[in-house]
RNA sequence: GGCGAUGUAGCUCAGCUGGUUAGAGCACACGGCUCAUAUCCGUGUUGUCCGGGGUUCAAGUCCCUGCAUCGCCA
């Protein structure tokens, strides 16, 4: 059997955080987990290095495109080793044979008649990469980038996507697996009801020439996903590479649900067009919110895998990523939360049963593994045999469809199991009397051998950890090379083993002296400070948090109703930059009245869409309900005459 | 606005095709043990299973509706 699991090329347009390492450790743990079922792996991520935001970063910095990307992406593969992250290939869009395999492709597919050209226009943002729709613009600025998008009228070629549209929804719907989880199918399905459009994939070398000439016509460069999602077969060495051969028909994707549709719309039709086979799954999986919200630069909340893995070690990281997060699911991340499953399910329950299980070895069995009695096997030890199996198997199950949490639950039940068999069996107490060495010597056996098994299906999720384990077992020659074939059942244990109990393989956390990662620290201050006011003062907040609200004074120029909405305004205001807010005012403003006010706004709020208008803030009003329930409400304003824009604090 | 998902203990979540007293982990309280990383084991408390209606002998589980949150689309 082989298998290939493959992340995304990550955009090096920033620097790797959480996220990154999350996917990346999935892939590998998946990884890890099919080469312990025996089979031949390949695991490949890589960097994608082409586009505008790369030559914009790289002019910032003063340098070429060429070495801001050498930087970044270097950076990416440094990453990924103190993760216990072991890729088998970092591929990089930059490469030539990647660049190779690409135009070959883009050729095959434009003598077919596949890719075309045509003219478009359109309204051109540059932070956005791309042409956005009327619908999209806000007061003709990008909603998220504020500006005037360029009217740019130019000539690209075209993919023909929907020449394919019909085959992609067959295909899916007779692949239930195709994409999981089931939600993001219905997700991709739902979206393929409606009619698909041909995808551009050029960019004028007049406009950017940072990325793959297009082998048909020198004045175009690939743009993004033919030059990206080729990555998965050019890093096999399509098309006569072996690995193309062997690990092509099996390859599964993991992604983040951001990019869901390149992944299942445009790579499978693009595949198709090529006459390559489909690939096997899509894996998407959800966001990390940190703190409860959204991890983004600007927020400044970013989470660097680095200073995690020096904060908590590489083992507790990746065992709390996995364990956390349901996967498909977004998850909270939180110094809190893993803290907690680093103390209750590393220290106290794994760390403590090895801990306890060796030193009773030590002591009473000179530290070799006893043998276990042949017969008369009690009820607790033929519960543990059990346990144990029952665990394979719905391990096996979850780590093959993606249920990290599932799997590990599962391998839980027998940590709790073993521990609970300690207590039933009391060694210590049939230590007193040598009557019952037999009935010890089984105990001890049951234990040890518990343990071996533990560090096997540990493994592909805690590598290093797994290691020490198999360590103190003194099996660390077997282990290496251990399947679940050859080592998943129980009884694999030879007694005559020499253990050695050797350091805490979890230590307990305090929670007050806990290590902070480094950028964290400032944070986690504030926070201290804040719970240490909420014991006495529920409900108040810190100068530092109403210092994160900006309110400012913002003059309405103009207002209008929002069709189909009874209480919805949009505004535009000066602020002092021009934005537009939705307010739900209109049952007591009319909009001719409200021009020329100077209204208080929240001026840094999440914009939030309403009724399809794209609010940037949100205007300050007092409400009142009268004796009969009626509600009034009243604009705030400033005590006289200030510049639009003035900062209110 | 269209489609879809979610709403279960203080927190995070399981509850498949409707069936006896609604579960797990964490947290909390009490008790036990001493091999162990002040760990482990046992017992216990907390639930209008989002609100409202309906189908049924029986609904957290099905249907309708409302609210809230989220996602995709427009």
């Amino acid at each position: 059997m082989t298998a290939y699991i493959t992340t995304p090329i990550y955009y090096v347009n920033a620097m790797p955080h959480l996220g990154h390492a999350y996917t990346t450790i999935v892939a590998d743990t998946y990884a890890r987990f099919k080469r312990l079922c025996g089979d031949e792996v390949r695991f490949q991520t890589g960097t994608d290095e082409h586009g505008e935001k790369i030559v914009q970063a790289a002019e910032k910095e003063g340098v070429s495109p060429g070495e801001y990307v050498d930087r970044i992406s270097a950076a990416f593969r440094d990453t990924w080793p103190g993760l216990s992250i072991e890729p088998d290939n970092t591929i990089r869009t930059t490469d030539p044979d990647h660049i190779r395999v690409v135009q070959t492709l883009l050729q095959q597919v434009y003598d077919q008649d596949d890719i075309y050209f045509s003219e478009y226009s359109g309204h051109y943002c540059q932070g956005c990469e791309r042409f956005l729709t009327e619908k999209e613009l806000v007061d003709g600025k990008c909603p998220d980038h504020q500006t005037v998008p360029k009217e740019i009228s130019e000539q690209n070629y075209f993919f023909r996507m929907s020449k394919y549209q019909d085959w992609l929804i067959e295909h899916i719907q007779s692949n239930p697996e195709y994409i999981t989880p089931e939600r993001y199918r219905n997700e991709v399905l739902s979206f393929l009801s409606e009619p698909l459009e041909d995808l551009c994939i050029s960019r004028p070398t007049s406009r950017l020439t940072w990325g793959i000439p297009l082998p048909f016509d020198g004045n175009f460069v690939t743009y993004v996903w033919f030059d990206a999602l080729i990555n998965y077969v050019s890093g096999l060495g399509w098309p006569d590479g072996d690995e193309y051969k062997k690990f092509w028909p099996v390859a599964e994707h993991v992604i983040a649900k951001d990019i869901l549709k390149p992944h299942a719309i445009f790579w499978p039709t693009m595949l198709k067009a090529m006459g390559l086979p489909a690939y096997q799954r899509l894996h998407v999986h959800g966001y990390w919110n940190v703190d409860e919200t959204k991890m983004s630069k600007s927020i400044g909340n970013v989470v660097r895998p680095g200073e995690l893995v020096e904060a908590y070690g590489v083992d507790t990281v990746r065992y709390f990523l996995l364990r956390e997060m349901s996967f498909g699911l977004d998850s909270s991340f939180s110094t809190e939360a893993i803290v907690a499953r680093q103390n209750s399910d590393l220290a106290n329950d794994l760390g403590n049963l090895f801990s306890r299980s060796l030193t009773m070895v030590a002591k009473y069995a000179g530290g070799v593994v006893p043998p276990p009695e042949k017969d008369g096997l009690t009820d607790q030890d033929l519960e543990v045999i059990a346990a144990v199996e029952a665990m394979f198997e719905r391990y096996r199950q979850a780590m093959e469809n993606f249920s990290f949490h599932q799997g590990l639950q599962a391998v839980w039940e027998v940590i709790g199991l073993l521990n609970r068999y300690i207590v039933t069996n009391a060694p210590w107490e049939l230590a007193r009397d040598e009557a019952n060495t037999a009935r010890l010597n089984t105990v001890l056996y049951f234990l040890v051998e518990g343990l071996r098994v533990l560090a096997l299906v540990l493994r592909p999720v805690m590598p290093v950890a797994s290691d020490k384990m198999a360590q103190a077992l003194g099996l660390q020659n077997e282990m290496a090379s251990a399947t679940l074939e050859t080592a998943g059942r129980w009884g694999v244990l030879e007694p005559g083993t020499t253990v050695d109990k050797g350091p805490q393989l979890f230590p307990r956390l305090d929670k007050k002296k806990k290590k902070q990662p480094q950028q964290q620290k400032k944070q986690a201050k504030k926070k201290s400070k804040q719970e240490a006011a909420s014991v006495d003062m529920e409900g108040m907040i810190t100068f530092e948090e109403f210092g994160k609200v900006e309110l400012r004074v913002a003059e309405i120029v103009a207002a209008e109703k929002i069709k189909k909405a009874d209480k919805l305004l949009k505004l535009s205001l000066k602020a002092p930059e021009d934005r537009t807010v939705v307010a739900g005012i209109a049952k007591f403003y009319s909009p001719e009245e409200l021009v020329g006010k100077k209204v208080l706004i929240v001026a840094n709020l999440k914009p939030a869409k309403l009724m399809g208008v794209t609010s940037q803030g949100m205007v300050l009003a007092a409400k009142e309900k009268d004796a009969d329930g009626n509600e009034r409400l009243v604009l705030s304003t400033v005590d006289g005459d200030i510049a639009p824009g003035s900062r209110v604090a």
